[in-house]
DNA sequence: TTGAAAGTTTAGCATAGGCTAAGTTATATG
DNA sequence: CATATAACTTAGCCTATGCTAAACTTTCAA
């Protein structure tokens, strides 16, 4: 098998991108879930379920079970039959989400994009922009447009 | 409820991104896979299982397992203890995929970040960008770098 | 030609993230 | 203040995607 002896290390190399990509999926729905608990919030004092249900587009009973999953991470505190708080280390990660969701989603519109697209797009490339990419959007950003 | 009464439509247009999301990442497997067994027939004349798994960084039994979703949606043929092959359906995915690829990791590194950042980041961009943002990241490939 | 190594498959488990249907609690209003 | 409606929760189902361990084929070399 001489083609196997070159695949061992390129193909660590290659896994890297992948597992990161799967690691980033795993944290995005938290991501997703956290920000729009602060946008109600922001929005309307509370967040509740039913919003979130509303705004993500799933049934509520989904809802209920995510936001488990963020409580047991101690992203969100919440008691029965009430509306849902971000914990410090909550907030924490949701002004993160909207620093870097507002840089991708500007830096859309600065490259040509339609409002529509930045928006729809942003949401899905978020989540996959490391810092290094997110700094030169900022870069263009500064030079052209906003 | 006074509040109510403006969330229903607006919740419709947000909604919206977050599906396109979840629907992108049921999309986004398949074409991973698809890409990379096409790679390796280029590269190697064969893709076989052990390196599909050793390039994704996952177990041996989760690409098999895949694969029969794959041969279920008819992207693969496949006999067992055998090579996988690329439908007709499968090579159309496979370059579609290749294309974006390409496009966004060559936009990544013209926008100034470097070779490592711009693989990571493009394979997980990839799936979450629309023709509309492909299109403009071309238009600026076009005026700056290649 | 046979047996060990390499590769492939199966079985069985876990978690995440969807759903519907049915039950429980809060609240707003008649 | 009683009750209808809205909101929330629970139960139970499904699929996708991961894993390990064990069984089965292929292939290569002695």
């Amino acid at each position: 098998m001489a083609l196997a002896t070159k695949k061992i290390p390129s193909a660590k190399l290659r896994s890297a991108a992948f597992k990161r990509v799967r690691a980033d999926h795993s944290a995005e729905l938290a991501g997703d879930y956290v920000e729009m608990i602060a946008d109600l919030i922001d929005e309307r004092g509370e967040a509740r379920c039913t919003d979130i249900a509303m705004r993500l587009g799933v049934a509520n009973a989904t809802v209920v079970k995510t936001l488990k999953r963020l409580q047991a991470a101690e992203l969100i505190t919440q008691e029965p039959y009430r509306a849902i708080f971000l914990t410090v280390e909550g907030w924490k990660m949701a002004e993160d989400g909207r620093r870097k969701h507002a840089i991708v989603e500007k830096f859309l519109l600065a490259l040509g994009v339609s409002q529509e697209t930045a928006r729809i797009d942003s949401e899905g490339i978020e989540h996959h922009v490391s810092t290094e990419t997110l700094r030169a959007m900022g870069k263009f950003l500064a030079r052209n447009g906003s």
